[in-house]
DNA sequence: AAAGGGAGTGCAAACCTTTTCACAGATTGT
DNA sequence: ACAATCTGTGAAAAGGTTTGCACTCCCTTT
């Protein structure tokens, strides 16, 4: 029966206190970064509350400061594999950070305005927005609870919230060069969600280069951004009288929709008679059966990037566009390193 | 400028008890479910509190009751297609049951005693842990925290926990009868992973039927759950001097790896030389290019029960095994619907 | 040598809720 | 008709921390 107290078990910074022979003031200082203590006090403190196996209780904490140490994520499309990776890296992150993640899921179109006020509630110290719309209400709402909000893999006008993104439009531009290079003549986009930001950006960059290079306008379908999306696009687009012989999907999933449409439906050839590019390098990109080339998101840059503007959240918001890499594989008759 | 006070901008239950003419134990009362309350009082308390758009404070609940609202979810293996499905169907669930996630994504071998004190700390009511091993300190702080404990697809021997899984055993027997029935002689097994519970019933229940209806032992490989590693897999077992006719994987991935390695490294046909199958039945198994036979695994019903054992931990720890069901798709030769 | 300032410390209030206790009034049993 | 029980209510303590304020030293400065 050590000296522990509390109705939990878990020792309190008054038995902390009482152990080192100092008031709580001084525990609660010891283990604040900034807190204007003296070295030895903090020592003496620290080996205390080490020996006591204290912890500050985020709960008492977060009641009184409204940080409770935790960090929003709302994704919604966990179905996209891109998604994943991404949920993995950031968790691991803000693990890393101290940082606990407080997971939203939203349905397709469930109402975020509700979402919001319920994490606030939780003392939430940022919210990141990594696959879901966000509404004017929301950004205000943040505003005003003072939480910074960041937009993932997406870009807003909104001037109160921060976005980090892969530069799309530069992505949709190298591919677009790819095609030319290739002797491609007629290209064909297919977008992802009619309002996403992404899939905008990649057409708009894409076509842009391609008028450049004079390549005709690109023809497009809806894909969804789903693998039957994909499928089904490719399948109106190859119907044209005059079908395309070089598709570029707004992001992988489609395009392997695409690549299987074309195989095993239309049974056309790739890369032989149509050439098939995505966006976002999931890891399937890279299966034999695929060998999709795409353009790679620099997930783990995006991610510091999104911390780091979560840290500092001093400077207004703003814009981050980070540089993206076109991975040639098989689907453009690319040759892979392994023979 | 509304009646609203507290630093934070948000109304407090004083300001409800102001508003209402009543005191705040009564703004209390009036939001817990067997509150001892009058309808009259509770109603008038719940219009002050909607007018002030007032909700209790978790963070001030839980430091007083423990329990924020929150659940942690520990989910290691993120990668695995099967994984975002479950958290996704998780999450959702859990939301409309008004509680929190609380997202862990430990690092493969990072130490997760770490973990569990700090969920704690925060109140979570309770852990269900999808893809992570528990240790015996871990089972034993929860005990401690009283805060239960389910286990997510796997299985212990541990008399402290619950676990929900589906009937992993069966699943293995089904396969067996498919290649039984099928007229095939060769079978094999993919490993997971050495230690995990799921690999080695679902082994189990495959070799032991296989025995039954007088096919041999199967031939095995190990292929750590992931794609590169059931594609090396099949690249062993294929070189032995009596190749397999018949591979089982201990999950979809791995499974979908073996099926790359046959048709594109190894020059094999699907299903006319070696059947493929797997277990979870992920989206990508679905795809014309796999259209892999697979052991589907109940998400749903798996999840619903994980929920029931976390909302009824009166009833002492228990393992719940859930029915699967055998997809039968083109890598065992079955005609699908479309053909 | 006296005044001024900064650093380090403790006290006590504050954060917002739940819950025990006491009490009043209504209901039941005999 | 009286005691015993039950129901609904409010006052106040508790939960564990942070932080503004006051205070004491000790070190500069003139």
């Amino acid at each position: 029966m050590s000296r522990r107290a509390g109705a939990s078990g878990r020792a309190t910074s008054i038995d902390v206190a009482r152990r080192a022979g100092v008031s709580v003031s001084a525990v609660s200082r010891a283990f604040t970064p900034e807190g204007r203590i003296s070295k030895a006090m903090r020592e003496r403190v620290l080996r205390a509350a080490a020996e006591l196996d204290y912890r500050p209780n985020p709960l008492a904490r977060g009641l009184i400061t409204r940080r409770s140490g935790m960090v929003a994520l709302l994704m919604a499309e966990v179905a996209n594999p891109f998604y994943p990776a991404v949920l993995e890296t950031f968790a691991r992150a803000l693990d890393e950070r101290g940082r606990r993640v407080m997971l939203f899921t939203p349905a397709r179109d469930e109402p975020l305005e509700a979402l919001l006020p319920q994490a606030l509630g939780y003392g939430v110290e940022g919210v990141v927005i990594a696959s879901a719309m966000l509404t004017a209400d929301m950004a205000r709402a943040c505003e005003a609870a003072s939480v910074p909000v960041i937009l993932f893999n997406r870009t807003t006008e909104s001037a109160l919230v921060s976005a980090v993104c892969c530069d799309n439009e530069a992505g949709g531009r190298a591919v677009a060069d790819l095609f030319a290079d290739g002797g491609r003549r007629r290209p064909a986009f297919v977008r992802g969600l009619a309002h996403a930001s992404t899939s905008v950006q990649r057409e708009r960059g894409f076509s842009a280069r391609l008028a450049e290079r004079g390549l005709p306008e690109p023809q497009t379908a809806d894909g969804h951004f789903t693998f039957d999306g994909g499928l089904e696009a490719v399948c109106r687009l190859m119907q044209a009288p005059e079908p395309p012989d070089a598709i570029f999907a707004a992001n992988d999933i489609m395009a392997l929709g695409a690549l299987d449409g074309l195989r095993r439906v239309l049974g056309a050839a790739v890369p032989d008679d149509v050439w098939v590019v995505g966006f976002d390098d999931i890891p399937a990109a890279a299966w034999p059966s695929f060998d999709l080339t795409t353009f790679r998101q620099p997930i783990n840059r995006m991610v510091q990037e999104t911390l780091r503007l979560l840290d500092n959240p001093t400077t207004g918001p703003s814009t981050v566009l980070l540089p993206g890499r076109l991975i040639e594989r098989g689907s453009c008759g690319h040759r892979g390193e392994g023979g």
